[in-house]
RNA sequence: GCUCGGGUGGUGAAAUGGCAUACACAGCAGACUUAAGAUCUGCCGCUGUUAAAAGCGUGUGGGUUCGAGUCCCACCCCGAGCACCA
């Protein structure tokens, strides 16, 4: 018996995968349909974490699987190489970031080999190269002509650690998502893209996506859609309306004053008959020097100031109401102003308690008119509304809306992406400002995209990259860089200094691998088509709001410009789960909970990994790490290895098979077909489990052909590919059995004949024997009265009914 | 607060409304071995018993059903996401 030596023919099997290009995937290959299978692609952080493992091995399984069922599967891999932690871990060790971030790359190259996955290694795509970001620039060029790109001074959040601004998604309660600094709002100017446009699109699209629900919903929460209206409330003595908006028109006659938003310009328009003008001022410089994590510390108390001398009219009422300026009010969303119905929001009913202000109870659950100690919320009759009472709110809403001239309206919680980052690691912005231009042009703005032709803005090599407090990137301090004359009148001007968000990046790079090469487009329009969308995209669940949107979004805007003929980029995602330190606690080297997976292939095996890594839980679950479970999976590939390379052999040498046990050829094709759905299903855990069952049967009893041993080595292909390739090659096959075909199984091997009856007596069960499967209720009626242990537990007492479950059981009720 | 997930042996976990705990890990006992390791065999929810029989068991309480881990209602706990979005 021969150990398994898995170093050394792991090795020897990567490097001929490797050589003879086995997975490179050509653009086409006759009879078989293109599957293109795609990971999400590494940040070159350093060394590949057991997480990289758990997303990559998996995944490599299900292609493997399509593979062998016959698709022309493409799996590529890359590296998100632009981004803010290769830039501060550069600056921590004194090097630059392209020595850093290349170095890793090589690092996490040689490890990625070690996995033995089936990757097409020359599809290879780099973010950070001037080859792959030329095309981010142009990409970029074409949001700006369609002016989907757009340059605006206005309050940004700001990391005051990171030293850049950060996009809303990058924001986690109040914080930055990547340092959990607290993010302050600064002005600045900034480009953003016009995401908002698309964004009944991309709700709508998320309908057909083969996708976790849950992923669905925060994208749909993400985005939140709402419908409701807009309302006109004319100021009193003057010709000015303050428009708002609002989901519940039908509560409008409870509207008792208005509320805008600190930054709502009607505050200065009106400035001059505010009567109490420095309590407003006041109250507007404290709002303003709130940080977002205050605002939500702040236990949601309401804070206000009311405009003393100006009142509106409630179009309903006809009324005079007080108008209010209170930071619950968010500018960004509708129109910076509500109108305030206490006794039907939460929030309005708790800034009236605060402020003594009037609940005018409109919608009832009953029509009776009680005092309310909470907002209600509810459905209900129309009461101290007029013509209106007694008549339902649903009905009410769209009356009301009719009858004061409101618009129907739609608003999206959604906001534009912000792109600029103030930060060195990334694309340039491919823009110039002229001044002489400017004064041309009515915008005065002198935005002069960088012609085509002049793609790549080449990231230049600065020595000092520090970030500061100035709002600008480190290459405003490179005038070789940012002096340059302007393409459209050749006068002096000045180049954008900020790069662009790395989500950008990772937003079209699925399109490249289909032609990563390209010089002349982002990626050859046939060699799209012949392989995007993508079939199936495994990844983690973090980028749910942030990546999965952005790309979604990008490749409807291609469509739109005919570079593209599909809408969606991703027709199927699968998250994989987090894997936990020993302790339970999320693995961080400050922790020292970090399972080092290059040593667990030191130990046990590529192979032993990843087949543990599909079997020690449900793959989106993840969990902690459990130091000895490995074994078990680690043992079962040496008992196959025993088992095959013992039993095969002897069966070669003798060059004929027994005929195989009819048990466990019924075994061998149930668990054919059992492995193949769970694959299918993602339930790699179960259908290893499988295998095991399987395997344990055949060592008690290792009584099969050559062909059923063939069809075992098969279905343990994807798990297993090393050992499984050697096992291949040493039945005399030239072939990769990773090129093979999957196992079919046989119907009517799968189907019982007979079962095992259970019989129980009041729903307990009580004995159980083998029938036909096609039994009768009578027969087995016959049968299970007749059993010994049925009658102790009938005694005396006589069947009152008796339930027959066809081929599975019957159950006797007295 | 809202929206999703989830709660099953000592542990990771299985289970189209139909045998709860498959498959493993750990543990215990044995075989092999001078020994250790590796490997192999057996046991392994709780109560009970020499052993069995029997009873009890899927977060808690109720319900539907011949039958509930699975469906319904209420609650508790854990995790994730969102969070003053009118």
């Amino acid at each position: 018996m021969s150990i398994y030596n898995h170093k050394k023919i792991e090795s020897k099997w990567q490097k001929i995968w490797k050589k003879n290009q086995v997975f490179s995937a050509k653009d086409s290959l006759k009879g078989k349909k293109n599957f293109y299978h795609l990971v999400m692609f590494p940040y070159p952080s350093g060394d590949l974490h057991i997480g990289h493992w758990y997303n990559f091995g998996p995944a490599d399984v299900y292609a493997r699987f399509k593979r062998l069922q016959g698709f022309n599967v493409m799996s590529p891999i890359g590296f998100d190489a632009f981004g803010l932690p290769a830039e501060n871990a550069a600056i921590k060790r004194k090097i630059h970031p392209e020595k850093w971030t290349m170095a890793n790359i090589k690092t996490m190259t040689k490890q990625l080999g070690s996995l033995g996955n089936s990757y097409d290694w020359s599809r290879m795509v780099i973010t950070c190269l001037p080859e792959y970001y030329k095309w981010n620039q142009w990409l970029f060029l074409k949001f700006f002509e369609n002016g989907l790109a757009y340059r605006k001074k206005a309050a940004a959040n700001w990391c005051p650690s990171c030293k850049t601004v950060l996009a809303n998604e990058q924001v986690v309660e109040g914080r930055c998502e990547r340092c959990n600094t607290q993010v302050e709002q600064k002005e600045i100017e900034q480009w953003l893209l016009r995401i908002t446009d698309y964004a009944e699109r991309l709700l709508e699209d998320l309908m057909v996506l083969d996708w976790p629900e849950r992923t669905k919903t925060m994208q749909k929460n993400w985005i939140g859609k709402s419908e409701g209206a807009e309302i006109e409330f004319p100021v009193a003595d003057s010709g000015l309306k303050i428009k708002v908006f609002t989901t519940r028109a039908d509560t409008l006659p409870g509207a008792t004053y208005l509320v805008l938003a600190p930054e709502h310009p009607l505050i200065t328009t009106l400035g001059a008959r505010i009567i109490n003008q420095s309590a407003v001022k006041d109250y507007l410089e404290q709002a303003n020097h709130k940080t977002e994590l205050e605002r939500l510390t702040e236990n949601k108390s309401k804070t206000g100031v009311e405009l003393k001398g100006l009142n509106v009219i409630n179009p309903f009422t006809k009324k005079e109401i007080p108008i209010w300026v209170s930071d619950y009010v968010l500018v960004g969303y509708g129109t910076g102003a509500i109108m305030a119905v206490p006794a039907h929001d939460a929030r309005d009913f708790e800034f009236a308690k605060t402020f003594k202000l009037p609940v005018i109870k409109v919608v009832s659950e009953d029509g009776k008119d009680e005092e309310l100690q909470e907002a209600y919320t509810e459905d209900g009759v129309m009461v101290n509304s007029g013509d209106f009472n007694n008549l339902p709110n649903s009905i009410a809403k769209d009356r009301i809306i009719e009858i004061v001239g409101a618009k129907k309206k739609i608003n999206y919680k959604l906001r534009d992406w912000l792109i600029s980052r103030q930060r060195y690691w990334g694309t340039p912005i491919p823009i110039i400002y002229c001044k002489v231009c400017a004064l041309r042009e009515p915008s005065g703005q002198g935005i002069v995209p960088v012609p085509e032709k002049d793609l790549p803005v080449v990231l230049p090599k600065i020595k000092d990259f520090n970030p500061d407090d100035s709002g600008k990137s480190p290459l405003a301090k490179s005038e070789k860089f940012f002096k340059v004359p302007c393409p459209k009148c050749g006068e002096p001007a000045e180049r954008e200094t900020d790069t662009m968000d790395t989500f950008f990046d990772s937003s079209w790079y699925f399109l490249r691998y289909a032609d990563p090469e390209n010089k002349e487009v982002f990626a050859d329009e046939k060699r799209i088509k012949s392989w995007l969308p993508v079939n199936m995209y495994i990844g983690g669940a973090e980028h749910t709001v942030l990546h999965l949107l952005y790309s979604r979004f990008f490749t409807k805007f291609l469509y739109d410009q005919n570079y593209l003929n599909f809408k969606e980029p991703f027709l199927a995602l699968r998250h994989q789960g987090t894997i936990l330190g020993p302790d339970g606690q999320k693995m961080s080297k400050s922790r020292g909970n970090v399972i080092d997976p290059d040593e667990l292939v030191e130990k046990f095996g590529a192979d032993s990994v990843r087949m543990h890594l599909c079997f020690m839980s449900e793959y989106n679950q993840g969990g902690p790490w459990n130091p000895t479970g490995i074994l078990g999976v680690h043992r079962f590939l040496g008992r196959v290895w025993n088992l095959m390379s013992e039993k095969l052999k002897v069966k070669i040498e003798k060059e004929e098979g027994e005929k195989i046990n009819p048990v466990l050829e019924k075994l061998l094709h149930k668990t054919i077909k059992k492995v193949g759905e769970d694959i299918e299903a993602f339930k790699f855990n179960t259908a290893v489990s499988a295998l095991m069952i399987l395997v344990n049967a055949i060592e008690k009893n290792p009584q099969l052909e050559i062909s059923n041993w063939k069809l075992v080595i098969k279905l343990l292909a994807p798990f297993a590919p090393h050992m499984t390739e050697e096992l291949w090659n040493k039945l005399g096959n030239e072939e990769s059995i990773h090129l093979s075909s999957w196992p079919e199984y046989d119907e009517k091997l799968v189907a019982e004949e007979d079962f095992e009856l259970l019989i129980q007596v009041n729903g307990k069960l009580r004995d159980k024997l083998m029938a036909l499967k096609n039994i009768s209720q009578e027969e087995a009626e016959k049968l299970a009265l007749g059993q010994e242990k049925v009658k102790e537990a009938l005694g005396a007492k006589k069947p009152k009914k008796i339930i027959f479950v066809a081929g599975r059981l019957i159950n006797i009720v007295v």
